[in-house]
DNA sequence: TATCAAATTAGCTAAACCGCTAAATATGTC
DNA sequence: GACATATTTAGCGGTTTAGCTAATTTGATA
């Protein structure tokens, strides 16, 4: 394989991870995974939403090897396999400040 | 606004940067202008895309706050914004890492 | 066994995304 | 002004995503 395949292969690599952590309601998910482990009725209660809709969500984020569950019972319960995962959200909190200083010095 | 609404917008906020993110020839975009400034010529040549693809995804970086433009005479020249994004990558590949380990260990 | 609850899968529709080509805009040069 | 280059915008077809409801699977319980 060239260098030139290989990089893109590792950039559509790094692309899936990314895009399964892109949806409001996956970062809440993996925002209450990072406290401790949750059951797919505790989350879909959490988002909001119906609990396939939630079954899906977790699903992705399983194949991107960002979360990994456990059967026990009738329930599957969910955790964080990668906590760097939440180092994320202090830089694009950085992201949203560089944009509100501009904003203000726009306007004055 | 409620505390909830409140945490709702900011995982929708959250979401935009990360989707913005979550492409491979933005990646190899992003990668490229951690190093240093480039055009959008420069950039096409390096996706390997089409000029009005590359000046898509240029904007999108832009919308969510990841890049900034300026345009010097016929050239627009982009640069990374925000270089803490860079940090992605680190734990991303540890996802990756954790996903091989388990395959060994499951294929013993 | 019959039934209930938890979870997943399937199937549908609406919306968003991605790449292209063509057209429009802006800048520099002859 | 005419023309070439750099960039963006518009518009089109094909693919993917996201939510829902309905149906299926699996485990617990009466």
């Amino acid at each position: 394989m060239t260098a030139d395949a290989k990089n893109k292969a590792q950039y559509k690599a790094q692309a899936k991870v990314l895009k399964a952590l892109a949806h409001p309601s996956r970062l809440l998910i993996v925002n209450e995974l990072s406290k401790r482990e949750r059951c797919v009725c505790e989350l879909a209660e959490m988002v909001g939403s119906e609990m396939p809709t939630v079954s899906r969500h977790l699903a992705l984020l399983r194949e991107a090897g960002i979360v990994a569950d456990d059967k026990r019972g009738a329930q599957v319960f969910y955790r964080l396999k990668v906590p760097c995962v939440m180092n994320f959200f202090q830089c694009i909190a950085a992201v949203h400040k560089k944009n509100a200083q501009e904003a203000t010095l726009i306007m004055g």
